[in-house]
DNA sequence: CGGACAAGCTGA
DNA sequence: CAGCTTGTCCGG
């Protein structure tokens, strides 16, 4: 191959989402290739990009400028063809995809490809059949107490594996396992060099875009885990990025999950294999209470059962988790006397207390002292207490000291909650901070099972699976999870209990439909500031359905046929200013 | 995106 | 008509 003259950058200003084509100057001849990191200089400023294309046919007419520096190794040329892919399929701009498969720090040479799979260790035997069974997609139902550490090794012993999973403990946990395996590991996006090199990769949900020559088998721990999908435009998901790599790369794609997905599901090549025989004994003992019948003393979130349960685990020395989903004191108040909900008086949006007590209204901003507006008194009731009044209820009742854990707050240096803590309240990261405990609470499931999310049955039997882990499967005498409700007959609740989630596929499938919700049907967002120009520009087409413009200004797009509505979203010019697009997200709010 | 340049508004 | 804002265009 002769020396590159030309090359064709895609500039990294989400913005332009153009390429342009530069000269290259000689003492980079030998270091340019499909997918270098290079900085150009383009009107004026310099800027990064990512070469696309050596050589391009070159436009007449115009001089190119030099490129000012090879930055480093970036994205493989079959993973730039899968950026472009997810960039259509989220409607997002290439540039924003590409950086998730940029190293962090610059690497700048090529290790020879020596992929190293595990020396010792027993791979699960149920997902090495799989992984045998060639090219496709297979899901693989996991047992909620089970150590996912085996599955990697099943995937590693073919060669250098894709592991990607949604938690960072999770993550942690199967590198070091396949350390000790004596396989070749690559930490995501810290060791991009050691997966140039043929490792196994694993992490978090940009792994999915890590160079692997080598490449033998996907897998993709948790499948359900939320925490797979981008919040923020583009809402691209990794278990559906990773089963269209592996399908490019023909190789098999195992998808793992004691609650496989719908989509997982949908995607698979046959019926989802379980890894056991006692599915059911691997799920936690679960204990209802309805707070219905618990409620009438206004004990508000610890039923008098719960108390009970609390000190009998306490009194065996193990440790209690509970777990509210809602951060700082209150989130909803209500006079005592005159029963008016508190509400900001400047502009009439419900207020929350904060930390230090005061009402705060999330919409302007506007801070005053706890008394109601209407009639003056004082005396307001937390109609929905958050982590820090629950933590401080909690150490009352257990007379010991107990500590809150939100997402925001900092991990100690040595990493996991002290183990000589009894009591742990927290949001649901609590549960991935700590584990093991005897009693884990869900306070308020009704606020997950509710929430106005489609997710909504999915991610609350998420929760309890994660919880589940905690104290650990029936079968081994595991501890208790606990749920408050008021629904003690809702599905999920009923499936947790059974440990046999597969009726609320049917159902949920058939909700999905009847409602047009993914993955039944695509959807898409629009919203922010550019949203009318872009919908001014999107032509109304036969088979997409619009609604909105909402209350907060969003548009929702609907099809039953994802090519036409992503084929119609790709082919809008971008208005220039803010713009949420999001495809397919978890939540439309 | 951000600079360049053109067109439009204002004040003396 | 300078001096400023606002709009539109384009980058190799």
């Amino acid at each position: 191959m002769s020396a590159p003259t030309s090359v064709s950058v895609l500039v990294d200003v989400p913005a332009i989402d153009r390429a342009f084509d530069y000269a290259v100057p000689e003492q980079f001849v030998d270091r340019v290739e499909v997918g270098s990191v290079v900085r150009v200089s383009l009107a004026g400023r310099r800027v990064d990009g990512w070469v696309l294309e050596v050589d391009p046919p070159t436009p007449p007419g115009v001089t190119l400028q030099p490129i000012l520096q090879v930055s480093g190794i970036g994205p493989s040329s079959d993973v730039i063809d899968l950026c472009g892919w997810v960039a259509w399929r989220w409607a997002g701009r290439l540039a924003s995809v590409l950086r998730h498969g940029t190293p962090d720090r610059r690497v700048h040479s090529r290790p020879p490809i020596h992929p190293r799979p595990p020396a010792r260790g027993i791979p699960d035997p149920v997902a090495l059949d799989l992984f045998r069974r060639g090219p496709g997609t297979w899901v693989l139902e996991w047992p909620v107490d089970a150590d996912l550490a085996p599955v990697a090794l099943a995937a590693a012993s073919l060669g250098q594996a894709l592991v990607v999973a949604g938690a960072a403990d999770t993550v942690t946990a199967v590198g070091t396992a396949l350390r000790r395996s004596g396989a070749a590991a690559a930490r995501w996006n810290r060791d991009f060099s050691a997966a140039l090199g043929g490792a196994t990769v694993v992490g978090g949900r940009g792994a999915v875009f890590a160079p692997t020559p080598a490449l033998a088998a996907v897998v993709v721990i948790d499948e359900h885990d939320p925490r797979l999908q981008q919040e923020e435009s583009p809402t691209w998901n990794a278990r559906e990025v990773a089963i269209e790599r592996a399908r490019r790369a023909g190789v098999p794609c195992v998808l793992v999950s004691p609650i496989p997905t719908l989509e997982a599901r949908r995607a698979a090549s046959a019926p989802p294999v379980p890894a056991a025989a006692d599915m059911a004994g691997s799920w936690p003992r679960l204990e209802i209470v309805d707070r219905r019948e618990e409620d009438r003393g206004r004990t508000g979130l610890f039923s008098p059962t719960l108390v009970e349960r609390i000190r009998t685990v306490r009194a065996s020395g193990e440790r209690v988790v509970c777990v509210v989903n809602r951060t700082g004191r209150a989130r909803l108040l209500a006079c005592r006397s005159c029963g008016t909900v508190a509400a900001c008086e400047r502009c009439g949006a419900v207020v929350r207390q904060d930390e230090a007590g005061l009402l705060v209204c999330l919409r302007c901003g506007d801070t005053r002292p706890l008394v109601c507006a209407a009639c003056g008194s004082t005396a307001l009731s937390n109609l929905r207490p958050g982590v820090t009044t629950v933590r401080e209820q909690l150490e009352a009742l257990v007379r010991e000291p107990v500590i809150a854990v939100t997402g925001g707050s900092r991990r100690t240096p040595g990493d996991a909650i002290a183990d000589n803590v009894g009591v742990v309240v927290g949001t649901e990261a609590v549960l991935h901070r700590i584990h093991a405990a005897g009693l884990v609470a869900l306070l308020d499931v009704d606020a997950e099972l509710l929430a106005p999310r489609y997710r909504a049955a999915e991610e609350s039997l998420g929760l309890i699976v994660a919880a589940g882990r905690l104290v650990g499967g029936r079968r081994h005498g595991g501890g208790t999870v606990l749920v408050q409700t008021r629904d003690p007959e809702h599905q999920v609740l009923r499936a947790a209990a059974a440990g046999d989630p597969s009726d609320l596929v049917e159902s949920t499938w058939r909700e999905r439909e009847a409602l047009g919700d993914p993955p039944a049907a695509t959807i898409a967002v629009v919203g922010r500031e550019a949203a009318p120009a872009f919908m001014e520009r999107l032509a109304p087409i036969e088979g997409i359905e619009r609604l909105g413009p909402d209350a907060s200004g969003q548009w929702l797009l609907r099809s039953w046929d994802q090519r036409l509505l992503l084929d119609a979203l790709a082919q809008v010019e971008r208005p220039s200013g803010r713009l949420r697009l999001w495809v397919d997200p978890l939540r439309t709010g």
